[in-house]
DNA sequence: TAGCATTATGTTATAAAGTAACACTTCACA
DNA sequence: TGTGAAGTGTTACTTTATAACATAATGCTA
């Protein structure tokens, strides 16, 4: 945790937020790479996955791309909506919901430690204007 | 749909059905290379296109991985249970889980069409061997 | 605060996953 | 049987990700 790591976890997480939508591990490097012409995948790969670890950032398995938290902390409990339309992921927690499908799996003698939740779609605006 | 193409389809569910996890596509590529010597990336992730889209494959997003589907037919209703420890994948419906999940997601206006929900944690034997 | 162990970080090189673009088959129907 | 639409296979390539090692920072001990 030197203070070089902590500048390019902030860099990354300031791209992410900037972004409209989910970025790709290598969209944020080649971002990167304007500025940091010298800047490696791992470079990128290692500061996302500290990033995701403290819950500043999430991966979204099924677009292999990442966005910034944007609920701050809670994020054990989020329910991504991912429009297939304009690309946007919205990221809401949803407790109740999560406690349900822990529930769930536990019925089985499962352990639930991870849980990935997401809705694929499209938003209000893409069905209105579809 | 000709012989070939169902053929290989078939000779693939075959393969995942015998696995004990989940398979990567590549795993599977390489498994039937024993046979076919000359297979090519592109048909195994063509019949896993195929498969996936009838119901009889699904792909787990968070392991980039296949697996046959166990519950044959109600596919889209589908709770992925994933032990990190021994790796293997149980597959239950949950139907008012995703409707749950769709009522949920539906408050912002959003149109959901696919649903991923994939639980990351340890099997009941694996836990209680910890 | 010098020397060393420990851990985090960065780099090189490569592996794994996935796909575009085009060629080839197959089958339906004239 | 010829023709074209649809599906399938192949070559070549892109994108995503990581292993293995080199380097740098941190903190502990004396």
């Amino acid at each position: 945790m030197t203070k070089r790591g902590e500048q390019m976890r902030a860099e990354i997480l300031a791209v992410l937020r900037e972004a409209d939508g989910a970025m790709s591990a290598y969209d944020v490097l080649h971002r990167l790479q304007a500025s940091h012409p010298k800047i490696a995948p791992p470079t990128v790969y290692n500061a996302l996955a500290a990033l995701t670890k403290t819950g500043r950032v999430h991966r979204v398995e099924s677009l292999k791309a990442y966005i910034a938290c944007q609920c701050d902390g809670t994020h054990k409990l989020a329910v991504l909506s991912i429009c297939d339309g304009c690309g946007t992921v919205e990221e809401r927690t949803a407790p109740r919901l999560v406690e349900n499908l822990s529930g769930f799996v536990e019925e089985t003698g499962f352990m639930p430690q991870r849980h990935v939740i997401e809705v694929h779609g499209l938003c209000s605006s893409c069905s209105s204007n579809a």
